[in-house]
DNA sequence: CGGTACCGTTAGTGAACGTTAACTACTCCC
DNA sequence: GGGAGTAGTTAACGTTCACTAACGGTACCG
């Protein structure tokens, strides 16, 4: 164990703590006295790590966002370079991003809830991460599923940001068994959805018995590994 | 037509507003002057209608849960009444919820997002009904999917609440073409998502995705009635 | 020892906010 | 006309909050 977090260095205690805190009660309600005694200090010794509460906000957000869209590009890249088929590629997008949601749930929550509270400066910047990061998706989805139109192709993959980012809601009870079937129930659950948008919604009055599963292009194995 | 909002009320103008703000900028981030403005009235002036700014959210998320919950009764009693396929109600249920996310999008924000501002006894008012609303989708889905497990059927329910609820975040370009349009590609997209989570996730990784359910613990104490 | 940089403390400041108080204008009804 | 109720105003109060000021301790280094 003990992987190699050898000095969590305060600042990033800070951060965490600080994710921990405005996912749960929300930027506005959290104030910096309790931000610092999560971390062991009291107040303002904050300080002495961060010029203000908002960069602890911006910080998280920008790093979130830039995380997602590193490791969206490097998946990409890992599989055009490889050759394999765009659906492969978009299995692994899906697969980091379950990574991102289940391991950083605090961090998505934030990603999508308190961004108007940064700056003009900050929000443009997280906010042009995250539609590298969505145009990016787009792209491999356009390939898997040329029938969608590119705008149709964007909402997809807004829903199913929504969809896997649902992970925070379902914590409190007993919930799922663990976390590898969480994970690859959400991988067939966003995989099926983009399947079911590709369908042609020729469905007559919701008979919808379906199954025809159209040209499936993805026998992938699914959720397979890659790492 | 027509129906009968002949006087919108100045109490439900300022509902409205409220509702609009508090998604805009989270409900610690709008002050009462702000909603006051936003009617045309100022500042405590809205005390004359409410006993707090508080009492406004609380009214808001109580009655969208509620909206909910009865459209969702109405909607399977209606469709067991007629005998029609789990698989119909369950499209009906989608279709339903849909169009409350469409039509009242900022509602539907504050639904996921401001629940835990709430005193303690509103706010488990508000979760049971929640509560109940889950409980009546993940009964209709296990009908449809037997295969699924009690705990798996609900994580699906949460993930597709978040996919429908995706559409606040695709309002802002230039989006889709238009309503219908809108509301036929998230029906498609989470009926997919349905099926593919019932399609079973043995495709090679030989994680079972369906497990035993060893532990039955999964007791839904039903605990209805909050009041 | 003296200096310096770091990290933390407590006390305090100014602003913002939710809420209350006191007062005014309008309408309805006898 | 004269209450009574409704809907709004401005002014003020008390609290909370992010942030600053002034100060202290500790470790490293000459």
């Amino acid at each position: 164990m003990s992987t190699q977090a050898p000095a969590p260095s305060r600042r990033e205690q800070i951060l965490k703590e600080a994710a921990r805190l405005f996912a749960e009660r929300g930027f506005h309600g959290v104030g910096v006295d309790e931000i610092g005694a999560a971390v062991g200090i009291s107040g303002p010794g904050l300080y002495r790590h961060f010029p203000g509460k908002e960069a602890m906000l911006a910080e998280l957000l920008v790093g979130i966002s830039g995380r997602l869209l590193t490791g969206g590009k490097r998946r990409t890249a890992e599989g055009e370079g490889a050759g394999r088929a765009p659906a492969e590629v978009l299995d692994s997008l899906v697969e980091g991003h379950i990574d991102f949601a289940l391991d950083d749930r605090p961090l998505i929550i934030l990603h999508d809830r308190e961004l108007d509270r940064l700056r003009d400066t900050d929000r443009k910047l997280v906010r042009s991460l995250q539609r590298q990061y969505v145009e990016l998706w787009v792209e491999v989805v356009r390939k898997v599923y040329p029938r969608l139109a590119e705008a149709e192709a964007r909402a997809c993959v807004h829903a199913v940001f929504g969809l896997l980012n649902s992970t925070p809601h379902l914590g409190r009870p007993g919930a799922l068994p663990g976390r590898a079937a969480t994970a690859a129930l959400l991988h067939r659950l966003a995989l099926g959805a983009f399947e079911g948008a590709h369908s042609d919604g020729a469905r007559g009055d919701g008979s919808r018995s379906d199954g025809a599963r159209g040209d499936g292009i993805h026998g992938v194995d699914g959720s397979g590994q890659g790492r």
